[in-house]
DNA sequence: ACGGCTACCTGCCCGC
DNA sequence: TGCGGGCAGGTAGCCG
């Protein structure tokens, strides 16, 4: 399940291995994986072509790939369970292969999007005068951008009549958390997961926001080790989550800290991992 | 306007 | 053994 670490390794496989290339011909396999866009699968094709790749860019969950003198990127997204794989040309074709891209080089390798869910999806969309696919103008700045702004993302959570974790998974607050990070963090700030945003007070939120970028950084630090050969890995399986979650997937398992069993909540169709003894509801205001 | 819910999709795993 | 159902969950879009 890839979050914002994992798309990151990925954006570094791509720049160390296709930026600057151009590209010869696209075949589209599945038109699901080009749902987004617009002109679908025969006009993503023809418009790639012939073009050539900038330095991959990334914000959140989203990644993209300038095309060099044109304000035109091709955005990706690894949904669920996408990946973004660099293979040698004559390796046997995934049985989840949505997209190939051929270059015209003599590199040997292509560029290929393997997703089983389809969740994922590439697409090409003009950019905003900053440089960002107009489609994803509404993703916010996550918390490994220089520039997020960690003073509006407190005065927002401050102003939103909702909980903690439906703001941290709220991409238009702040971007790249999903399930998993987001019960993590939790975890670690010692916060329920249902607990108003507009209780926290600025240490709180900023004690938080350490929290999400800590457990980010820990999982970019393990997962980014492994880009650095012909593989771009990708489909998020790091080995982060099999060794360093505290939270996420423990049910009844003791809590690192205190250890009382614990507990998975259904909420939102998915679930929330949390320790009932550490992660206290706040107290009702009165 | 805004919060919140659900459809989308496939493979795995469990129970019967 | 085979089948059905639950579960995994990011995002867009819809609903109230």
């Amino acid at each position: 399940m890839p979050e914002l670490p994992e798309v990151e390794v990925v954006r570094r496989g791509l720049e160390r291995w296709v930026a600057g290339r151009t590209v010869e011909s696209v075949e589209v396999l599945h038109p699901r994986a080009v749902r987004r866009h617009p002109g679908g699968g025969a006009d993503f094709a023809a418009r790639l072509g012939g073009r050539t790749l900038g330095v991959p860019q990334r914000r959140g969950k989203y990644l993209w790939l300038p095309l060099e003198g044109r304000d035109l990127s091709v955005l990706g997204h690894l949904g669920m369970s996408g990946q973004l794989l660099v293979q040698p040309q004559d390796s046997p074709d995934e049985k989840h292969l949505r997209v190939r891209v051929r270059f015209d080089d003599d590199l040997g390798t292509e560029l290929r999007f393997v997703d089983q869910r389809t969740f994922g999806g590439l697409s090409l969309h003009e950019n905003t005068p900053d440089g960002l696919p107009d489609v994803i103008a509404h993703i916010a700045r996550d918390p490994l951008d220089p520039l997020f702004d960690e003073g509006a993302y407190h005065l927002a959570l401050r102003a939103r009549r909702t909980t903690l974790k439906r703001a941290l998974l709220d991409q238009s607050l702040i971007s790249g958390v999903g399930n998993i990070y987001a019960d993590e963090a939790l975890w670690r700030a010692r916060l329920h997961y249902e607990r108003p945003t507009a209780t926290l007070a600025r240490p709180r939120s900023a004690e938080l926001l350490g929290h999400v970028r800590d457990v980010m950084n820990a999982a970019l630090a393990v997962g980014g080790t492994s880009f650095d050969s012909l593989y771009v890995n990708v489909n998020g399986e790091s080995g982060y989550f099999d060794r360093s979650l505290d939270a996420y997937g423990r049910e009844d398992e003791p809590c690192r800290r205190c250890g009382t069993p614990m507990r998975r909540r259904p909420w939102m169709n998915r679930s929330s991992y949390f320790c009932p003894r550490c992660q206290r509801p706040a107290r009702v205001a009165s």
